[in-house]
DNA sequence: CAGAAACGATTGACGCGTCAACCAGTACGG
DNA sequence: CCGTACTGGTTGACGCGTCAATCGTTTCTG
């Protein structure tokens, strides 16, 4: 893959041509979905992250980490969610600095509601194309980069993680 | 794929949380490096799709289809665009509704001085931790993804393509 | 050759995410 | 212990993207 270490070749760019359509076409109308029901698509993340936590709760920054977002991303998102009382903040006791969030039992009905439709759209723009081969290969492909992502957190911003 | 048509299968969930962490992690990331040089991403695209056109041209409609971005936020970004005087605009001769925009040679210099740093950082983040026999296959799945969003665009929002 | 429908592009309000401080609490080093 | 560095989380300004509405132009239809 290496021959011209300055270009990519004919493969990567078709690879990174389509990553960037499916980010960027069909991610947002995966959201537009949620948005229709009051919810973006951060919102959505964060409930499915709690959802699956133990005692459907995560320390913040664990929290921001799950959901793939910014620490202060997540501090402007929690502030309608815990106003809506879909999730609820509390001190942690053991470390005055962290704070924990927790997916209430409305919050989780709303997930409860929107996740058939989400996934449907998930399933819709992004697998039904695929036949399971290319499922594998495709997740064997991200998974490798992702893994690689967290390995070398040098790579990444301090906000980002 | 589907004995759960409502569920996503371990493999389909692998896939998508790469998805989202090559998205929410790896492209922020690239974004980086070219703020710091006074460029969005979105920008640096629209560069790289001019470039490749004939005579640098494109109708603004196509371009925005190019660019994978909707044409109202193609419209906002040309405004500093052509302030800078990177990409000129002229009406098309044609079609009194069209207008042409044209990669200038300060936008062409700007792209070439970025070009290299911005594909390192797509080799670095993307492409350096995977096989050539990964990297074709996730070239495969995401292509014949976005071919079915294109061959589908009922699928898709009017807004944004 | 009207009238209606569709197209190409623009606008502005609004909500969101980034970034660079910032504050408080905790851990470490002498 | 005390000061320093680090960690967890927050804040507000700012620029960006979405969305719905709009305008002028072109194409379709009878």
């Amino acid at each position: 893959m290496s021959e011209t270490p300055e270009w990519l070749d004919e493969t990567q760019e078709a690879a990174w041509a389509g990553l960037r359509a499916v980010l960027f076409r069909a991610f947002p109308e995966m959201e537009r979905t949620l948005k229709a029901h009051g919810l973006l698509a951060v919102h959505y993340h964060i409930f499915v992250s709690l959802s699956s936590a133990p005692d459907r709760t995560l320390r913040l920054s664990d929290l921001a980490d799950a959901a793939d977002m910014s620490q202060s991303r997540l501090t402007h998102r929690m502030r309608s969610l815990v106003k809506r009382g879909e999730v609820a903040i509390t001190e942690d006791p053991d470390d005055g600095r962290a704070k924990n969030a927790t997916l209430t039992d409305l919050g989780q009905s709303r997930l409860d509601e929107l996740a058939p439709l989400h996934i449907a759209d998930v399933r819709r723009l992004l697998f039904d194309p695929l036949t399971d081969e290319q499922t594998a290969a495709l997740a064997d492909a991200v998974t490798t980069i992702a893994d690689h992502l967290c390995e070398h957190p040098e790579f990444l911003n301090p906000q980002s993680g």
